[in-house]
DNA sequence: TAACATTACTACAACGTTTTCGTGTTGATA
DNA sequence: TATCAACACGAAAACGTTGTAGTAATGTTA
């Protein structure tokens, strides 16, 4: 194996001390300019860069941060993701990716493999199996173990550590009050089960918004899945059939909110083949703005997340309890930002 | 800082030498049972995990791969990464993104950042701008440095590293071939500019499809789009545009084969609202099988080019590569493993 | 000219591992 | 009882850095 350039060569070659080379290298005023211009030709001339696992060692931090999310097929955590790495990026960090794929185990064993020292902290996203079983055993011990956390979008209370969350209760009342002022009378939401907080917290909103308008909730317009390996290919069928029980036995359902913009593509294309017309006689709005919204036929008015805020927040924070941890600061309590959602006005709503 | 559990401390507190605990741990033959058993007790209670950047540092291998990508709020790449990681993971390496943001420097900044001894090896879809300018220099020299490299998707033949593609122009011929065997007469492409490899090679086989049933192209129907910034907010107007003057000029226009999805779904929204029947008489084909084919309506047919095998051949080329070379292997010549595409038939041909 | 600064370097420890090469203590053998 | 394995462990080097603490060789001052 070829190997790379070290201080070691150089100073050998150059007949000097390694520490000299070092120092050389950081222009240190101990250094004659004379050297140092010396190994600065000899070092660019060898094309030498530091080590920086080196460096890490002997700094005890590694410049990176882990990144772990239940699913990268997935518009919004890429968002998330692309906030997270060009803030890390400007300020020098990299970012390494574990996907959880939804599992449990996947996602212990992704933060055990980073915590060993290859990264200065994480930012998490819950898999939907660990909010199931609520075992947050490997959170509790990652935060022990003084390895600063950052959670988003999927969180829960019991973990003491920062989080970035958009107010989904909020946002899904806006959605449905929306709805609501534009005519709608009898609304449907598609959310998830209740285990899954953001979907539950949107429930909530729903809820809210009907109450404040003497509304009163119905269960089967309530209609949540159970979205086991939604994402994965040819799963949808089931939620079809679920909308289309829905329409079938609510004609005059003329709102739908769905928690997700997949929820709300899937129901648009089994209202149009049920001869609904969106959105003169249903109006929907979805949650999350990603690419189905964008080009669905109409295209899907929307709750907007702002995943690459969220991502760039959570870096934010991270690398500010990174520096923290590092510099023995004393620790700030644990705070959670909200980002503001906000909603788009597209082809869906009148 | 809290700092964690080294060998060092472990042996100080059970009164042994620093090797007699490393040895212990990894149950040597050279240590009693009763030590081993005392000083694996003692570990466990202290949580002691073995730290990886020393390990890393010692064994010149990080045990982690670097993947950059022009875009990751794509479904293709994210697909890639899906099949990188998996890999990657159960061959015990982890996976750096690096986001080009099809930016050359971008591109070079991330590569060097990495190339300090972050990662063992590179996988790697060339930065839009990078195809443009034709300058190479930061690969050669990465492959100079004996870093190994994979590259996937676009590509450049003046490289010499493996390559993971997918046949373009046989894709493309597929897809046009099939077009005209289910009735098109007048087909027109919707393809980028020819500095993108993948444009130009699919723009090949559409040509090759027409020739191949002697029909001549006509260049009004061959419809280079450029595509700066077009995944990023509201660009895609131009597009549209476009799409609508030639759905203008050329109303018999039956055929249209777009080299991605997102192409297809904009020109058959115009296509929908200047009056044409998709398929009756307009049949569309794209390129990816993304979420916006599945849900597209009518749902899209579709070269399918299967991200998630490029990306996990991708990784075991180059963990190959990285085996090569640690283990002073000699070194195999370069190749070029073609990913097979297929068709996707939906709702969009009849 | 003795004491001291300044200059320009070098040696060494440290970061946390692994591994090779000792080495001291047993017990068995001749 | 001298010799030799076998056993159980320790010392030290190495990976590539950085930074502190030395140390020669000068030049400056009283």
């Amino acid at each position: 194996m070829k190997k790379r350039t070290t201080l070691k060569q150089l100073a050998r070659e150059l007949d000097v001390s390694i520490s000299t080379v070092s120092k050389a290298l950081k222009n240190s005023p101990e250094i004659s300019q004379d050297t140092i211009d010396r190994v600065k030709a000899f070092a660019k001339l060898l094309n030498y860069r530091p080590n920086n696992i080196a460096l890490s060692l002997k700094n005890k931090k590694t410049k990176t941060i882990g990144i772990i999310i239940p699913d990268i097929v997935h518009h919004f955590f890429t968002k998330v993701i692309k906030g997270v790495e060009k803030y890390a990026n400007s300020n020098g960090y990299n970012v390494i990716v574990g996907l959880s794929n939804e599992s449990f185990s996947n996602e212990v064993i992704n933060m055990e493999m980073l915590a060993n020292g290859s990264i200065d902290g994480f930012i998490i996203s819950m898999s939907r199996e660990t909010m199931q079983r609520q075992d947050y055993q490997h959170y509790t011990e990652t935060l022990n173990e003084d390895i600063p956390l950052v959670m988003f979008d999927r969180v829960v209370a019991e973990i003491p550590c920062d989080k970035v969350i958009v107010d989904d209760t909020k946002g899904a009342e806006i959605a449905v009050n929306t709805l609501i002022n534009k005519g709608a009378t009898k609304i449907a939401i598609l959310t998830t089960k209740d285990y899954v907080s953001v979907g539950r917290l949107r429930t909530k909103g729903y809820l809210e918004a009907l109450k404040n308008h003497g509304i009163n909730p119905i269960r089967d317009l309530i209609i949540k899945i159970d979205d086991e390996l939604l994402y994965e290919e040819d799963h949808l069928d089931a939620l079809e059939k679920q909308v289309r029980e829905l329409l079938l036995n609510h004609t005059d359902v003329n709102g739908i909110f769905a928690v997700n913009e997949l929820y709300a593509v899937v129901a648009m294309k089994v209202a149009k083949e049920m001869g609904y017309e969106i959105p003169n006689n249903l109006q929907v709005i979805g949650f999350t703005d990603g690419m189905l919204s964008k080009h669905a036929t109409p295209t899907l008015s929307t709750i907007s997340q702002h995943g690459e805020s969220m991502g760039s927040k959570a870096a934010e924070l991270l690398i500010q309890r990174i520096d923290e941890r590092v510099n023995d600061l004393p620790k700030e309590p644990t705070k959670t930002v909200v980002i503001s959602t906000n909603l788009i006005q597209r082809g869906t709503t009148k």
